[in-house]
RNA sequence: GUGGGUAUAGCACAGUUGGUUAGCGCGUCAGAUUGUGGCUCUGAAGGUCACGGGUUCGAAUCCCGUUAUCCACCCCA
């Protein structure tokens, strides 16, 4: 039997877990200043809901699910990616019926069958953000806003924001072909790879790392050139948006989402801090997305963060150890009547809001103390028979070491522990 | 799915050309005259040497397989 955690998951804890909590909060605290609201969409959806939106031809689909029937045979999916299931929720609760822009977060984890690797798990944690309701320019600066301010906010520099324009779908067509016979040309030359993605997805050779590949691609036409009017216009205002927000940019015309949905604009964040997967936020507009679902035509934006990927990140510039827990006060017993009273003390303290911590090991008077150090206690006491008889006890400041003497009951009606430091 | 590295205590690591009881540091727990932490000292617990085969009188050590893990390809956040 294995007891192992499986393949590509971790747990969380300690240390860790309380970093995540602080991510989380700076996440929920961001979306509150831009006027989104959460919303939860279950862990797994219909398969088809991925296979209608993801797209059939990409990898996520053809072979990185996690699928499975359940009891009445109906195929289910584990999320590996959230867009899909909110855009699913958006049409079932009918939330085009609310007023408009409809904009949502959600933080959760999701699901991949792939080699695990640095910054790429089978479950992993993504923050996202989807607009639903606008075809502007506006609502993409304003996602790629979002995601640029939040790397400012969790103090991560070395990050770059790339964009381009697919077009929309007619221009994304021409540009297929014109791509096709251009590459069709030079097909001998490519890796195997890429010779596959030609009959695949052409988009994708743009992307190709291998040099001589990059070599023979030099001279391709690039997506925005296929552009119509309108395209070239919505990818103009955005520009001149974000020039006004003061957001640097490199236009990357190689950039190319791997999921079907994607139209016009498409984004990244992307680093070279940590190892070969580098793309930190991912995202695009979808305008076909609510469609394909049955739904009347929508502009839609949005994009999914790595959560793990952040937290590399910000492993690498936190290198300053921290205290995580914050404990006011230990108080510790002596003898039978100090324990039961130190325990009643400690649940007292509790109610009135204090970080309070108790011995329930029946250790010596040393011992706790060390406990109450190593857990980083701010103040500790110790309660036995002199305490409990003359009403009063010794309040010792670890940091300073001072200790301050004060009534056993006055300490039960404490509801800020500093408040014995004069 | 493909390729390469790694696997010894909770963590980080030693372990000689195969040789007897597998070590060190940190951490944990206990103690240093019995009611006061940090420093120091003493002691204890904790290992199927990833797992399964094979070679050998003898394997942590050599060989094969499996699994896990890390890194890269691929893919993506």
């Amino acid at each position: 039997m294995d007891l192992k955690a499986p393949r590509g998951t971790k747990d969380i804890y300690g240390k860790e877990v309380y970093m995540w909590q602080k991510l989380e909060n700076v996440l929920r605290e961001i979306c509150e200043n831009f006027c989104i609201e959460e919303i939860r969409t279950p862990i797994f959806e219909h398969t088809e809901v991925f296979q209608r939106s993801v797209g059939e031809t990409t990898d996520i689909v053809q072979k990185e699910m996690y699928t499975f029937a359940d009891k009445k045979a109906r195929s289910l999916t584990l999320k590996p990616e959230n867009t899909a299931g909110v855009a699913r929720a958006y049409l079932e609760n009918k939330l085009y019926a609310d007023v408009q822009p409809k904009k949502m977060y959600y933080i959760a984890p999701c699901f991949r069958y792939e080699r695990p690797q640095a910054g790429r798990m089978r479950q992993f944690h993504q923050f996202g953000i989807e607009v639903f309701g606008s075809f502007e320019a506006s609502a993409d600066a304003e996602v790629i806003s979002l995601a640029y301010e939040l790397l400012k906010r969790l103090n991560i520099g070395n990050v770059e924001l790339h964009i381009n324009s697919l077009g929309g779908p007619e221009c994304r067509k021409k540009y297929n072909d014109v791509l096709k016979q251009y590459i069709g040309k030079t097909l001998d030359g490519l890796c195997p790879d890429c010779k596959e993605r030609f009959t695949k997805n052409p988009l994708r050779v743009l992307d190709c790392k291998n040099d001589s590949c990059q070599a023979l691609l030099a001279g391709a036409p690039a997506v925005l050139d296929c552009l119509d009017a309108e395209c070239t216009a919505h990818f103009e205002m955005l520009k001149t948006i974000l020039n006004e927000m003061d957001i640097p940019y490199v236009v990357d015309p190689k950039i190319v989402r791997g999921l079907d949905y994607y139209t016009r604009t498409v984004f990244e964040f992307v680093t070279t801090e940590i190892g070969a997967q580098g793309t930190v936020c991912g995202g695009g507009r979808y305008d076909g997305l609510l469609t394909e679902f049955g739904g009347n035509k929508t502009g839609a934006v949005g994009f999914g963060m790595g959560l793990e990927r952040i937290m590399l990140l910000l492993e690498k510039q936190n290198t300053a150890e921290q205290r995580y827990k914050k404990i006011d006060v230990y108080v510790g017993s002596v003898g039978d009547n100090g324990l039961k009273k130190s325990q009643a003390v400690v649940y007292q303290l509790r109610k009135n809001g204090l970080n309070a911590e108790g011995d329930i090991l029946s250790r010596s008077v040393k011992a706790q103390l060390k406990y109450a150090d190593k857990i980083g206690a701010n103040f500790s006491t110790i309660i036995g028979d002199n305490e409990i008889e003359n009403d009063c006890i010794k309040l010792k400041n670890m940091f300073t070491g001072t200790e301050y003497q004060i009534k056993l009951t006055a300490l039960m009606d404490t509801k800020e522990i500093s408040q014995w430091e004069n």
